[in-house]
DNA sequence: GTTACAAATGACCCATGGTCATTAAGAAGA
DNA sequence: TCTTCTTAATGACCATGGGTCATTTGTAAC
């Protein structure tokens, strides 16, 4: 590959991720649903059917948000966990960092929300592919949190599966995001306000991971 | 209203569930998303506009969908719930009902799905407030579980909030069914079996209800 | 038989996802 | 500089499917 096709492979490059700008951005206005193509393709100041040139189709644009989503989650989920020194403490703060990451970028959660519902599909598209190494690597920092706490004490030390321990608190937690988004209503005919619901329930999935003798972390 | 304006009543609530008879059966066939109404017009055997006419829009079906859903498994819930003699136990066999229910009515567990992630809107329609009050009933199928665990010791006696404490074991299980449903293939490549992280992750949730002391119900 | 009203329908509109033949742009070779 | 080839980019087009509406059909009341 010459330096004319990098260049070109690179302006190609960057053209789709100028799409996916205007994706999130169009469907931060708009929603994420309720959002268009064709108005993608406006904000992105380019033709509808170049869109579907870089991008096969309208799941494959969404999904491609979800990448970012879960890799900016990651960065979170760090520093989240360099915060904090007990296992325990480091696991909790990404269920919180998770909480507030979803607060913060709702058109983030809402593309983690699709992939999380969408029907598994037969062959994996390259952006599917990159979905799930993304998630993977969020997985991976939660786990290496896990670890940390076993060997420190703070967790139980017979948790003998990781991956699903973390999978386990995955879905938890999302799982908790996606009610108190929906059942905003609900909750407040139980007069409980939505960060309450989410402390206490965080509370209750950490004691499943406390050792069996007495105190949490710190 | 005399007798005759009964009887209409009475057709048209039949016509009603007809209807949705006829999309549950769609909805199997085709999935719940690509399901179109036109479809499920034909096979109630009537027109497309007459859908129209008892449901304001394809969300109010699938909404009347989700109803039944929860009658039904409230119903499972009042099964597993009277098998079982500690309060644990059933607390328990609720969160295994719910995935053995999901299993075996995947259109059900589609519509509850639909309804998890809508966003929420401003006023409530009938069949919504319905399905509100479907919920509740579920829960407060829970809730009585919950207090029996209280009661007889076999859960842990600070549970302060029966409420919260439900609807947290609620967006954890459901958070388990869609995972276990999208990320199948990502599990295999864990060579995890989808049924082993369901028990994984169960036992997991209820670790943090269990009393602080030794052993769990029975 | 006529009127009044509710149930039911067919035809229609239009938003939107997706495709395709064609054009514009620019690098390569004469 | 003109021609050619490749690829980025586009406008016009199609199909589907949700939702609406004027009109018809059926039936009870008079």
């Amino acid at each position: 590959m010459d330096a004319i096709q990098k260049r070109r492979a690179e302006e190609k490059e960057q053209r789709r991720e100028a799409i996916i700008d205007a994706a999130e951005q169009v469907f931060a206005d708009t929603g994420f649903d309720r959002a268009t193509i064709d108005e993608v393709a406006r904000q992105a100041r380019v033709s509808r059917a170049l869109v579907y040139l870089y991008f096969k189709n309208r799941d494959e644009l969404q999904l491609a948000v979800g990448v970012r989503a879960l890799r900016l989650l990651r960065e979170h989920f760090l520093a989240a966990v360099a915060a904090e020194d007990s296992g325990y403490d480091k696991v909790a703060a990404c269920g919180h960092t998770y909480l507030r990451f979803a607060a913060e970028h709702p058109t983030y959660f809402a593309a983690l929300s699709h992939f999380e519902s969408r029907p598994a599909t037969e062959a994996l598209t390259p952006t599917e592919s990159e979905m799930f190494a993304a998630g993977r690597a969020v997985h991976e920092v939660m786990i290496a949190a896990l670890e940390t706490g076993i060997a420190d004490g703070s967790l139980r030390s017979d948790i003998d599966d990781l991956w699903l321990t973390s999978l386990s608190l995955w879905a938890f937690t999302h799982g908790l995001i996606q009610l108190g988004r929906t059942k905003a209503r609900f909750m407040s005919e139980l007069d409980v306000a939505t960060d309450t619901f989410f402390d206490y329930a965080i509370d209750m999935a950490m004691r499943g991971l406390q050792p069996p003798k007495p105190a949490p972390g710190a």
